[in-house]
DNA sequence: CGAAACCTTCAGGAATTCCTCAGGTTTTGG
DNA sequence: CCAAAACCTGAGGAATTCCTGAAGGTTTCG
């Protein structure tokens, strides 16, 4: 396992202060090292002289063109990712014209989460972010892939027992209480009385729990959690 | 694989600021050192003093015409490929006589994209850049060719069936949300329920999928991946 | 202009998944 | 040790999701 110690740095330059926060809140709150500028000049700058892992860049900057920003890193030997932001309609054909080298565009307005989504796709290309896995024992899941793998070997799971499994993986010794589990996996929040729960797990373990030493431990008059490895 | 230490040199000639411009721009974008000159007499100057790999050449220049500003460089050896850039309409025959010889031309308007792809083409054909590949398991996508290959056999793809498998195969090892195939694939950003989709995605199968372990795995109520290869 | 290739929608059917129910097993507390 | 509470698990019909062929419309090309 990689341990990654400093995170991806991702530069976002575009002159509306309004999207440089937008943007730079939603990459921060995704665990990325964000720098904001507001102008070409400076950030052509920022790359040349800081390390920059992937760069967010409108094309309407007030002194240079942001395909002359790339341009001119490309000459430089910078070879990161660009995500290219654009009002749509403007230049869209020009924009198509750019982005088949495995640069990406969006049209303004886009949803945050699609746009730290693009970013994330673009920098684990590039090998700059680790595969999101979570492992316990001899169980990986694999949140890229959408894979589990028990021992070596893949092991389907329909997307509820994925889910439980994500659940209970990403809260490795900490009981998840069984109203923690239905409003997680499932959309409700009434406690009715069902034994959902309980069919999930015990078809999870199944699947999952690999005979010798249970995965996944019952807590009487909680609910159930997965244990640290030692 | 053979590492490409320094890029394949364009020299872009033509009168127009505008075409400097966007064909300097999508050329560097792609990887390739650009220079751009505005007339004829300069252009013979920097191909016969500095290392030019191929040359972009507007037929129409203040100066010398494009037709002798090649003749010249042949006389003196230089043997690159060279791409003619005409307008519509007036000398498109004379261009396809004098063309032949493994040149290329290109009418205006023109999609920058096409450009650059025939630039690239005449580049490999030279031996300057190296081929762009895409392989998983035994289906190669030949991005230059434009050509896939299944089991050593010239598989056919529309347009669509090919961006469908470049946007899977770049991707190998993590899921393609349907989303995501859309916004990439199609245009639209909207999720109205359409299954072309499933559609493309059961064609694609059909001519890809060989027989035995499944190229593209569908991860219900997420989208669709291809497995990394073990 | 006509033919071919391609794109898109639709609908029936197949496959998968969900979830309730019912009966069994284990644990707890007195 | 017994009874109640809590939990486990298999089965099967309902619901969802996906697959795929066919048909109509559009674009491209000669």
């Amino acid at each position: 396992m990689l341990l990654v110690v400093s995170r991806p740095k991702v530069l976002v330059v575009d002159d509306e202060e309004n999207i440089r926060f937008l943007v730079g809140s939603a990459l921060t709150v995704h665990e990325l090292e964000v720098t904001a500028i507001d102008n070409g000049a400076d950030a052509l700058h920022h790359v040349r002289t800081e390390s920059v892992d992937a760069l967010v860049l409108d094309i309407n900057l007030p002194d240079i063109d942001g395909f002359e920003v790339v341009r001119r890193l490309r000459a430089n030997g910078w070879m990161g990712p660009v995500l290219f932001l654009s009002a749509r309609g403007t230049t869209e054909d020009r924009v198509r014209g750019l982005t088949m080298g495995g640069d990406d565009y969006v049209t303004k307005p886009f949803a945050l989460e699609e746009l730290v989504a693009r970013v994330q796709v673009a920098l684990r290309r590039t090998g700059k972010l680790e595969r999101r896995e979570l492992q316990v024992g001899d169980v990986v899941l694999d949140d890229d892939a959408h894979e589990v793998w028990v021992a070596g070997e893949p092991v389907h799971l329909t997307p509820t027992e994925y889910k439980l499994l994500r659940l209970l993986l990403s809260n490795v010794g900490r009981v998840v209480t069984r109203a923690q589990i239905l409003d997680s996996v499932w959309e409700y929040h009434f406690d009715g009385e069902s034994a959902i729960v309980e069919t999930f797990i015990s078809q999870l373990r199944r699947k999952v729990d690999n005979g010798e030493e249970e995965l996944i431990r019952t807590v009487r008059g909680v609910g159930y959690s997965v244990r640290e490895p030692r």
